[in-house]
DNA sequence: AATGAATGAGCTTTCATTCAT
DNA sequence: TATGAATGAAAGCTCATTCAT
């Protein structure tokens, strides 16, 4: 039987790439560094990537892209507009308590090294504004939301909110994100823009 | 506090090291570049700063500081504790159209590069955190703001959409952060939080 | 001289090797590239070959001896010394035309890359100019060239006019090497010896 | 006093390449080796030279330029052409003794490696052979040589002959290029050629 | 104080070679 | 035999830092 090039040996790849990226900083990190914690000869990396950057490049689209998918996933159950807003900010908060060397890459490596890289992964950020700009228009048209709110900015300025929040917990490494901070959050913005 | 009077030349390093870094990150900038862009000797810059760390470390203190300062002395001039408020994210706007190579490196840089230095600068964000907490509670206790907000974390939560926004800005290159984006964001905040 | 006749696999990768040695130059040449060349996967030269060395070494061995003995034959139906070299030379000319990329390793790779290894093919040389010196030895017993002549050192000669000949056309990409230039530099070496 | 770039230092490089790439080939040549053998760090290399194969540029550029022009310098000063010829064959037999490494380096190691360099030293040997060329024209003119040769052509002959018989001798690590090859090799030239 | 040539630790990347399948 | 994923030694190059001038 011929052995095919694994799956799994790239996503285990990956994995160990967002654990040492996340806690050395990319340009700290060794590709030795990711290639012990994946278990393999750092020659091995090579195989599966380009290099370096390729390497970075591909963690921020296979995870970013996963996120948002699941995040998509999730918001498209729920009905309420308000709900879904609600749901989208506890959503980013559970992922981030699980995925925190991830949340700590994309929010703090990302945007430091990503925006040197001609990278699609931007483009997934777009997305996801989109997404909360979806929501604040179903509102707004089912008249729960005030109609004077721009929703573009308004979206931005949520993503940018939960965006800011996040960095502030990872870089003080606060232990528990507080379920009281989601609905405070989450109430400060509702209470600002429901009509 | 007391604070030595820096030469010229210091300054003159540390507002090239602010261009260079923001245009370049940390990691990539090369202590010659930054020599050339202050017109100096590479070598002159270890007679004012340690390494290159140091004189992260040093950039961040010193703007850092200098911005703080600033924004608190035009605080402390208003009275209401909502017009503080929409000061405070005007001014924070005003400043990152006037220094963007700044608050890109404030932004992008230090939280990626600054967890791994021992640096009181981080000290200087928790300073800034609570000033805007202490217009919070003064707005509570003169019945402006809700009486069930949690000054600390809101706080958090505005420094956090601040500082998510103006990240999205910089990443975006935008030309203008746009009058209405401030406003925006400034009433979403209050309508979320006035009692 | 004993030799086990090769599979047909051993054959394809010599010429498969020396097409990209040629292309490539030995150095830059990858046993990826020669095993794609010949079709096979990259393990599989090393059932036929040792190393990317004793490859390099086989290729100078079977091609050299190869076109040696076809010289040698053309050249033994021939009875006039003069008729000899004049053939000499037009071989070497057609040999180069038809096998350009086999030339072109030779006179450009083999003496760069050969002498650094344990390698029976510079003996072949050797053969080579014994064959020169023979024909010449001849002519001067039959009184057709001079007897002055140092038959040693003028198939020296002879050789390197060939050799520095065909590196200048090989080097130059020349598209044709002139009939005129074979006999022009035979007719200047013959006239140069003929008594 | 401000020290300048130390030309000394640059050439006192170039001498070392010389050595270490006739010693072990391009290719195997380490920087290393270099620094070590000019007596410097590596990292010194790289103040003076943009890359490795600048550094082979650099060599060829200015080791070739200074042969030829001395040659040329040489060959001015004397009057027949049957003696400017003879002059051109024991002058590059002489640099040959006196410059070993030199001479094995842009026999053995140019053409090999100078192909796939994008090098204005290839235009030197042009002009070389452009030289024995005019001395021939020169010849003909004068009635000394025969006027039914091709100067070009034999221009080509002449330089590939006394390149080959280098290359032989290089090869072979001949202790003596023995005086009798020399006048060998310019009587069998001269003898053909002359009217 | 200022200069910039020199240093060398350290990293990414390549690719010949191995070996489990 | 044949395969090709995996290995890891080895080398080019960078750049923060030093120090003689």
């Amino acid at each position: 039987m011929v052995r095919k090039k694994k799956p799994e040996k790239y996503k285990s790849i990956i994995d160990a790439a967002v654990k040492v990226f996340a806690r050395e900083g990319f340009h700290n990190a060794k590709i030795q560094d990711i290639a012990k914690e994946a278990g393999i000869a750092h020659g091995t990396v090579y195989i599966y990537f380009d290099s370096k950057d390729a390497l970075l490049i591909s963690v921020f689209e296979e995870k970013l892209g996963e996120l948002i998918d699941y995040v998509k996933s999730e918001i498209e159950k729920i009905e309420s507009p308000e709900e879904k807003i609600r749901r989208l900010i506890s959503l980013q908060v559970e992922i981030m308590k699980e995925n925190p060397n991830l949340t700590e890459l994309m929010l703090v490596e990302f945007p430091q090294t990503g925006r040197f890289l001609d990278c699609s992964a931007m483009d997934r950020v777009g997305e996801y504004i989109e997404l909360i700009t979806d929501i604040l228009k179903q509102g707004v048209s089912k008249g729960i939301f005030d109609s004077d709110i721009d929703s573009d900015m308004l979206a931005t300025i949520i993503y940018a909110g939960i965006y800011g929040l996040a960095t502030r917990w990872i870089l003080e490494k606060r232990d528990s994100p507080a379920k009281e901070m989601v609905d405070g959050i989450a109430n400060m913005f509702l209470n600002g823009i429901k009509s």
